[in-house]
DNA sequence: CATGTGCCCTGCATGC
DNA sequence: TGCATGCAGGGCACAT
């Protein structure tokens, strides 16, 4: 579910409450969420939290650390005394007393608070691997989208040589990191680049657009805490606001912002794109 | 190497 | 009500 911007939203968050604390213990109740032996990290210090593409980093006073992905459905969600800070896929477990049906794995600490990693889907993990493992991990994936090391002329480069269609470039991390599907629909409104065109039919004006655009629409998303689709709720501590200034991502049927043409629902890759077919081109 | 497809899992909304 | 289908903010293995 979450991309750059929400996951750099839950480090942010964490980053507040967890940091310094000692963990005391660790329970995987789902195999399959979990990779390598957690009691590795148990009386171990959490000195940082980061983040590098879509996978959150904490760092151990070991010199260990636990890697998570939250996929489609995963949540984080740090509980102590009634306050809840975290983030990810908005379910009731939100606010939901835990842990629920869908908690894979449960970390307590000698502070005071309890961090739940709940996955509805299962496809998300966690991982305990030390600073080879980190940057064998790291290394899969192209430089994140908000950083100098995503350069335009590597880009262009890249895109020069992909005959698929742009939207599904852009969410190619082996191109760039952190950009799913809200942002790459978005990104391309406000490029006014079609999701259609081949990626290496846009001129270098126009790479340079879409270059930009995806740049503004993830900091826009990381401003506003991310965005929280779908939800019928806004929750403190959990949800983001990036829904509020959506462009075209679940807005088939709706007009365009800025022309008004009902948005248009295609799929690509096996995934929904939305775009405004009089803007993009 | 580039590209397309299926698949990992669970739950919800929709339609018959 | 039951059942089938499609869809969900990600990324991998695999075939071609």
């Amino acid at each position: 579910m979450p991309e750059l911007p929400e996951v750099e939203t839950i480090a942010r968050r964490l980053r507040e409450v967890v940091k310094d604390k000692r963990l005391k213990t660790i329970q995987v109740l789902r195999e399959k969420s979990f990779q390598g032996n957690p009691d590795l990290l148990v009386g171990s210090t959490i000195i940082d939290i980061s983040r590098r593409a879509k996978i959150l980093n904490f760092t151990f006073s070991n010199d260990l650390h636990l890697l998570v992905h939250l996929k489609m459905t995963g949540q984080l969600i740090f509980v102590d005394a009634g306050t809840r800070v975290g983030g990810g896929h908005p379910t009731d477990d939100w606010v939901n007393s835990l842990p629920s049906k869908h908690t894979r794995v449960v970390i307590d600490f000698e502070e005071p608070g309890t961090l739940f990693f709940n996955d509805l889907r299962v496809f998300g993990w966690m991982k305990v691997v030390d600073q080879a493992g980190v940057d064998q991990e790291y290394g899969k994936y192209a430089p994140d989208v908000n950083t100098t090391e995503f350069a335009l002329q590597d880009f262009q480069e890249k895109l020069s040589k992909r005959s698929q269609p742009i939207k599904v470039a852009l969410m190619d991390t082996s191109i760039v990191s952190g950009i799913g599907n809200i942002y790459a629909n978005d990104a391309l409104h406000l490029a006014k680049i079609s999701p259609l065109r081949p990626a290496k039919s846009l001129s270098s004006k126009q790479v340079k657009a879409v270059y930009l655009a995806a740049r503004a629409v993830i900091e826009k998303g990381i401003e506003l805490g991310g965005a929280t689709i779908k939800t019928y709720r806004t929750v403190d501590g959990l949800s983001g606001d990036y829904q509020s200034v959506v462009r075209v991502y679940q807005k088939e049927s709706q007009p365009c912002l800025v022309c008004s043409t009902p948005i248009i629902r295609i799929k690509q890759a096996g995934r929904s794109t939305f775009y405004c077919p009089h803007c993009q081109k």
